[in-house]
RNA sequence: GGCGGCAUAGCCAAGUGGUAAGGCACGGGUCUGCAAAACCCUUAUCCCCCGGUUCGAAUCCGGGUGCCGCCUCCA
């Protein structure tokens, strides 16, 4: 088994071969703190972490680092709007942002690295590019001198020529050429700012990363992902920048996330269509919701309504039922399959395992897993269908699920906790069914209904589940 | 203008040279007191269109059409 990934760079899949054998070395751009996070800022929190995930799941030791931008002029808009420091409007949405992701069942980052924090990084970082001709200080701000620097443009396949055409330079700047970019801008009156060489200001926004990377993961790393908006410019600044300085590879592969659209439309503020993560967590099961987001493959474009989301919470509730009927059984059942069939399952079983392995391993290939999934609840269910069930099998089926979900990042095991009164309903109901009062049996069962409580006569005995929230 | 992406059944979505995964929805059957869940069967002679290469293409090449994105803040 070989894991091949996306190069957004050479845009191909190649074959992972990590700098330090066992370990990879990955960095994700975050989200700027301004405000909360929408779904745009969900998917590469969700794909990259399921990228982890799965680095890890096949025995690679992981050190993911992803930034925080605590300080930039949205941040310096927000403040002057709301009168609130910036500082205090980037930690506020720095707890948000790790509610909201938490609730999506993205791990932690190793080091959740801040711009502010990395202050003197950046500037040392920006003075040794000043030493090797590639930035210089003008008016108090300082730039990057892009046409220096060969191979600008090799991530976003444009040439410095083509890119003359759009660039313009700002009033206020004092650019060489109009495509330089800033690494440090002075302070406006009242403005945050820190104390430099170059006199008060902040720093631009591509520089924070190059520093981040530099300090925390070093001159060369493994992964380097984000968004594909960030492609250009910021992910070609940060290669111009760490490039420049260490004239080596500043990273081996770049994977790029696809865009979302909202009822097949760009999602934007003009619009009105941005949906944060914390309204549709609220609204969807967090589970269905990374669910949803993995049935596409990363790279593509990924559209978000409300039928889809309904469609994926129905598919969901698929492997959620399939899952919890395996529970069921397992406390219920005995002992009965003849072992060749249970052998045969067996086999199945590590098939199923080794398909999942199989697309994860092209370019992580989550719908495909996915499908992997499904196949596996078919056979879960035959195995259920079967009224003589093996025990030992329907654990391995559990594990399977266990496994194979934690790298995709939900959880299909529903909350058992049941009222006493809906545990009495049930009971009384079961009653009547030996009576064979019918009436008063269903009845029963719709009012449970009401309550959102389903419940499914089996051999083995009554089960219930929770409705769907949406229907 | 430059760069790039996408077009597969009613819907969602994989597949990128060997004869169309998976899910939702639909229909038939089995099971059930009725349901629910599940299982079995059925569902694209065909992958936007037109040419070409090939023994063979949804997959490669050329030309169209349509949709979208980046080039300015943006995940």
């Amino acid at each position: 088994m070989t894991l091949k990934v996306y190069n957004s760079l050479t845009r191909q899949k190649e074959i992972f071969k990590p700098i330090e054998e066992g370990k990879v070395k990955m960095y994700v751009c975050g989200p700027t703190v301004y405000n909360y996070i929408h779904i745009g800022n969900a998917r590469p929190a969700v794909a990259f972490d399921t990228v982890r995930r799965y680095l890890e799941y096949i025995g690679y030791d992981v050190l993911y680092v992803s930034n925080f931008t605590d300080v930039d002029d949205r941040l310096i808009n927000a403040s002057k709007e709301r009168g609130e420091s910036v500082l205090d409007i980037a930690e506020r949405f720095i707890g948000a942002y790790k509610e909201d992701v938490h609730a999506l069942h993205v791990k932690e980052a190793d080091i959740h690295p801040r711009a502010t924090e990395t202050m003197d990084e950046i500037i040392l970082f920006i003075e040794r590019l000043i030493e090797k001709g590639y930035a210089y200080e003008s008016g108090g701000d300082v730039y990057f001198r892009t046409k220096r620097f060969n191979g600008y443009g090799k991530l976003s396949q444009q040439s410095i020529d083509e890119l003359k055409v759009g660039a313009r330079i700002e009033i206020g700047e004092h650019k060489e050429d109009p495509l330089d970019f800033t690494l440090w801008k002075t302070a406006k009156p009242g403005e945050i700012k820190w104390e430099s060489p170059w006199g008060e200001g902040r720093p631009g926004w591509h520089i924070e990363c190059s520093a981040m990377v530099e300090k925390y993961l070093g001159n060369t790393i493994d992964i380097h992902a984000g968004g594909q908006d960030l492609a250009f410019p910021h992910h070609e600044n940060e290669i111009a920048q760490s490039e420049a300085l260490h004239d080596e590879t500043m990273a081996n592969y770049w994977m790029h996330n696809g865009y979302i659209r909202i009822n097949n439309e760009k999602m934007s503020k003009s619009l009105g269509n941005v949906i944060l993560v914390h309204d549709l967590v609220r609204q969807y099961d967090p589970n269905v919701v990374r669910f949803f987001i993995q049935t596409v493959h990363y790279r593509h474009p990924i559209n978000f309504s409300d039928d889809l989301l309904k469609g994926a919470e129905q598919a969901f509730d698929r492997l959620r039922t399939t899952y919890n009927n395996l529970l069921h059984r397992l406390e219920v059942s005995a002992d009965l399959l003849d072992a060749e069939t249970t052998d045969a399952y067996k086999e199945t079983i590590a098939e199923l395992k080794a398909r999942f392995i199989k697309e994860m391993d092209d370019d992580f290939n989550t719908a495909n897993a996915i499908s992997v999934l499904f196949d596996a609840a078919k056979e879960a269910n035959k195995v259920m269908q079967a009224d003589n069930s093996s025990r030992d099998l329907l654990q391995r089926f559990i594990d399977l699920f266990d496994e194979l979900t934690g790298v995709l990042g939900f959880e299909l095991k529903q909350a058992v906790l049941l009222d006493e009164e809906i545990e009495q309903l049930i009971e009384r109901r079961e009653a009547a069914r030996k009576t064979r009062d019918f009436q008063t049996a269903d009845s029963i069962r719709d009012a449970l209904k009401e309550k959102g409580i389903v419940l499914e006569d089996t051999p083995q005995g009554v089960r219930w589940k929770r409705a769907l929230v949406n229907e």
